[in-house]
DNA sequence: CGATGTCAAGGAATC
DNA sequence: GATTCCTTGACATCG
């Protein structure tokens, strides 16, 4: 079992996860592939494992009107080919989920192919990386529509439009307000897509009748080239105090927001991950576990240490 | 240097 | 049809 986290590093002061420059100052992907190089050199000395690249790892990679960035991938062949290498001696997954924005079941054709186009160019990069069938592009169902069935069709005929080396990639994660397992379990029918397990989702919001213990089965058996692999985390419990802008008077006022199942915590619940992973893992066999935890890494580190040297437990 | 505004992008709820 | 929330960090600018 291996876990993992997100993007950001909380373990370092300063560090960089890609170059977030603006268009003006021509941000590159070679400047994101050398603080790569320096988040590996941090998953290398935690003994973390799975590692996820920002959405914007290639920074406006397919911006429809910004061209003069389009030719990244190319520009940078050789230093991820060597990012590759790396990862692979370090014994590294890795994977992408773009952003909201990222649509593949909308109704309108030119969102959908633009989404196409970041879904392909991800799966590039992990291609150009040599990268396993275990590396993966994570997207959701996407919006509702007014009409949930035909909104869940789309995606299975927008599917078909995937190249093929994008489609190899891209696997599907329940979300926590729109399409649950049922749906994904549908939808893996209609494609052949892999299927990630997103446990606090399955908490937000779960139509059918299945357990978090079955649904997570379910979406494991769709995976039939790669280790499979879940996502985790606790909804954060405490209550929350955020600064706003008052509308009324233009000032900054504190208002406090009840816990809400669906934000994270800053780290994970053991006694429910322990159990809830024991039987998964009776059932089906190894997986990995992505953490996403507000505290990142930290919490990664944690939940190891938590189960280390439990029977039932290999933490790789 | 600290504070504040801004960033490519959509969807859903509300009126 | 227009407005606001969702929500996050860090860049960029302003005073």
């Amino acid at each position: 079992m291996r876990f993992g986290f997100a993007v950001k590093i909380l373990g370092r002061e300063n560090h960089k996860s890609h170059d977030a420059r603006r268009w003006q100052n021509n941000p590159h992907l070679l400047h994101s592939i050398e603080f790569a190089h320096k988040t590996f050199d941090y998953l290398e000395s935690t003994g973390i494992s799975m590692y996820r690249f920002p959405s914007d790892f290639a920074p406006y990679l397919t911006h429809p009107t910004m061209p003069q960035f389009h030719n990244q991938l190319d520009e940078a062949k050789t230093e991820l080919e060597a990012l590759g290498k790396r990862a692979k001696q370090l014994n590294l997954r890795l994977s992408f989920h773009p952003s909201q924005y990222i649509l593949l079941n909308t109704p309108s054709p030119k969102l959908r192919d633009s989404s196409i186009k970041e879904f392909e160019m991800q799966a590039k990069i992990l291609d150009i990386m040599g990268c396993g069938d275990e590396a993966v592009v994570v997207t959701h169902v996407g919006g509702v529509y007014g009409d949930r069935i035909g909104s869940t069709e789309r995606f299975i005929e927008n599917h078909k439009l995937l190249p093929e080396r994008a489609a190899a990639r891209l696997v599907l994660e329940n979300d926590d307000v729109s399409y649950g397992i049922d749906d994904t379990l549908k939808i893996h029918e209609g494609t052949g897509i892999r299927l990630i397990f997103d446990h606090q989702h399955h908490t937000c919001f779960n139509i059918g009748q299945m357990s978090h213990e079955e649904a997570c089965v379910a979406a494991l058996r769709t995976w039939t080239n790669a280790r499979p692999k879940i996502h985790f985390s606790s909804p954060r419990t405490e209550k929350r105090i955020v600064k706003r802008v008052d509308k009324a008077t233009g000032k900054k006022m504190a208002f406090q927001h009840d816990p809400l199942l669906s934000q994270h915590a800053d780290y994970v619940d053991f006694t429910t991950f322990i159990p809830f992973a024991r039987k998964v893992k009776d059932e089906y066999g190894e997986f990995d576990v992505m953490v996403e935890a507000k505290s990142k890494d930290l919490a990664v580190l944690k939940l190891k240490h938590d189960v280390k040297g439990l029977e039932g437990f290999l933490v790789e």
